[in-house]
DNA sequence: CCGGCACGTGCGACATTGTCGCACGCCTCC
DNA sequence: GGAGGCGTGCGACAATGTCGCACGTGCCGG
């Protein structure tokens, strides 16, 4: 790769070793990368000796080949700052509370809580309090089961934390919540009834990076009759412009 | 940090400043930055402004004040070799095919084309060809839709490309390729019926990592007759299974 | 079973490269 | 309006990363 001045050459080189290893599913031999980055054998190896001292690529011991190390994991749930994801959200935010009449939250994981980064009232009603800098539980709303889905540590903490029951549908069981966070996954959205505050019920969906990593969640809430059918069930046009907001909002933070 | 011989002193600084970037939510100015690592002003910024150029770092153009990059976001998923994938997911696979009766793939991305890394026979015919190693198009299969609908930067890909048509039903525009995708997404499994084979189907489902990132496909292919309805939908029964099998992959690819 | 090849690894010398001191301009807070 | 602090850029020095070479090992083919 080109040489640009006043940049430091081997972390331009070690950007590129990553993302030709992040590029493919296979691990890579010392000299494919060398010759893929045209550079001398040492030089490659040299940097890769580096990357894997701090963590960012592993060596396989059996066929010496390189890939991607766990330490760059946890560097990518950092990368989406929340104020950032609060800004991209705004205008869907709006638009969602529009189209299904709802209050609408963005949330996410903040130490075993929700955090609500953004609120946005029901339209036809003023007398709401501003729930933004709030912390909601993370087993007993809507969007909070949204964020567990897609953390198994996330999970395992909570679980650690203790499931504190607040109405008596609150899942206080850890195989129940497990099971309610498996068939979040599977169905993609996540749904509260009246687990939380009585009469109350919420709608949920991940928002995503490009590379699909759940960094938020976004979703309405209002009482049970409005999202719920008789069989307490969501309603399909709620929950699709739920889905939608979360899409939209994902594909804005993809850029 | 201290200087260990052999390493590069430059990618080590780096490695340091991305883990202080990721410790806290805050966005960090040049100078807290160089304080906490011991370095002079010039040369932390110096290490910011490559670290900025190849994406991993970005400047608040107000505050300028740096955080984490989205270039960062997509280096995890590369954490999952297929070798690895392959092996968690032999006892799924199997059980799949025993449970449908059709002969199942398990397929990862690679290079614009789905890349077979585990095939497993139709239990009651032994006349088939292994596809292991194999490469299948992306728009044409389940188990390729699966894996571009997660991937936003594979699906510009594939579109660059150019969507060759296979059959008369095979998606060759964009605009119907992205509805097909989103389908996928929102209901959380792939279809093709006959887009790829005359007289041939599949289903597919993500396979994914605790932070919900999909490194993988599994699923069926065989008759359309069998796997799909009188109208051309996919048999509920088959596709629990087929998402059930990936479920229980990506919780053995988590654990 | 043995020879040859290719690869990963390590060392050392060179000079290229990153580092650090300094100074400029801007913004903020007295 | 002044002073301090911060981000930024430049330039010279020498410390640093780079590259050529060679060793040992594992694999494949004869």
């Amino acid at each position: 790769m080109s040489h640009v001045p006043g940049m430091i050459q081997s972390i331009e080189r070690s950007s590129a070793v990553l993302r030709l290893l992040a590029a493919g599913p296979d691990r890579l031999r010392v000299k494919e990368i060398a010759d893929a980055l045209g550079l001398p054998k040492s030089t490659a190896h040299s940097i890769l000796r580096t990357l894997e001292h701090v963590g960012f690529v592993e060596q396989d011991p059996r066929t010496a080949r390189y890939r991607l190390g766990r330490g760059l994991l946890d560097l990518g749930s950092a990368g989406m700052d929340a104020n950032e994801l609060r800004g991209r959200a705004l205008n869907w935010a709006d638009a969602l509370a529009a189209r299904s009449g709802e209050e609408v939250r963005l949330g996410v994981l903040d130490d075993n809580r929700v955090l609500v980064v953004h609120h946005v009232f029901r339209p036809d009603d003023s007398a709401q309090s501003l729930d933004t800098g709030v912390r909601l539980p993370l087993h007993a709303t809507a969007l909070g089961k949204v964020l567990l889905a897609y953390s198994a540590p996330a999970e395992e903490s909570a679980v650690a934390a203790g499931l504190d029951p607040y109405t008596r549908r609150t899942l206080i069981d850890r195989r129940e919540l497990a099971d309610a966070l498996t068939e979040t996954r599977t169905r993609g959205w996540g749904l509260s009834v009246e687990e939380w505050r009585p009469g109350v019920a919420g709608i949920a969906a991940p928002v995503r990076t490009s590379g699909g990593l759940v960094v938020g969640a976004v979703g309405i809430a209002g009482p049970v009759e409005r999202l719920t059918d008789t069989r307490r069930q969501a309603r399909p046009a709620l929950v699709e412009h739920v889905v939608a907001a979360a899409r939209s909002i994902s594909r804005d933070v993809a850029g």
